[in-house]
DNA sequence: AGGACGTTGTTGCACAGACATCTAACAGCA
DNA sequence: TGCTGTTAGATGTCTGTGCAACAACGTCCT
């Protein structure tokens, strides 16, 4: 532990680390924010009507959802308690599974959803993707792929010990 | 939802965008639970005691201090509470303004930091690092500084209206 | 000087999220 | 059928954060 040699850093990918936090960050917060100030809508809440959109039967189970807006499980659970006050969404028993409840998009929902995209879509094009040349398109996915991969075996070998590539 | 011409994303620009937010919170997840689990330590606080260790004389104003840790300056506030309540914080008047207050490194705040750094580095390599690529840090510094550059000017446009030229 | 205006940091308040715990419902097995 | 263990969601409670309001101080301008 004394010896960090193989754990150091160079100020190079420390600084790469620190531009990518502040970058995400600010990126996050400016997109909310207009969220917020043009639909009342915030980010979270977006992005759960997105993924009831895009689902069959504008529908999903509690637990997928949460797992898709990397919300934890209680975190949903009061955040479509809120989206429900607001009419944006409903609770629907599973059919299958009693236990089981689908939150569904309303069509109400569906309309704030569509009145928000706009704004959603131009922050991310001009938070992000303006700032990409075009050839970089390809290389950040294919580095965002990988880390991708790479996280969900990780996060096996992360409970496990987390040691031995 | 009809014509989003300009707007509209492909499809894969918006994964991209998505695995980039995954990615980023898996990261951000797992470092922090590394810091709690071994050194009863979030995240927010190893920065703060980190950017305090870097600065001259272990000292920064909270203002500054604010806007390297990316919290409101309440946030700063609480939270130098609590680290000052653990001892590893001091809080001090500023000599040259009386409004001002410097938020100090005390040695065992160091002590702290020292004992978490590993954990830290050893965070940022496994979780990030390791999934570049060599030649990729250089591109995504690159991109991080075009991101940066563009986020500072870009915050003085948006403030002002964000619309038109 | 003296007063308008901006800055610095703290506080009241509200809210979002996580963790632990609880209940209801399923699956398997004797 | 009655246990045991597991899973899906909901709730109680606590922490952390931001915003708005505030107090104290500095700056600038006339």
């Amino acid at each position: 532990m004394t010896l960090l040699r193989d754990e150091g850093l160079t100020a190079e990918e420390l600084a790469v680390w620190r531009m990518l936090q502040r970058a995400q960050v600010r990126i996050t917060r400016r997109l909310e924010s207009e969220l917020l100030v043009a639909h009342d809508l915030p980010l979270a809440s977006y992005e759960v009507l997105m993924q009831l959109a895009e689902a069959a039967g504008r529908r999903l189970r509690m637990n997928d959802l949460a797992d898709r807006v990397l919300l934890s499980r209680s975190g949903l659970t009061r955040l479509i308690d809120r989206l429900q006050r607001d009419g944006l969404v409903t609770r629907e028993a599973c059919p299958d599974d009693a236990r089981g409840l689908f939150a569904v998009l309303t069509d109400a929902g569906a309309g704030r959803l569509a009145e928000a995209t706009p704004t959603y879509l131009r922050g991310i094009r001009t938070q992000f993707l303006d700032m990409l040349g075009n050839g970089e398109m390809g290389q950040i996915r294919a580095m965002l792929g990988r880390l991708d991969a790479a996280g969900v075996t990780g996060a096996a070998a992360s409970a496990a010990g987390g040691g031995a590539p």
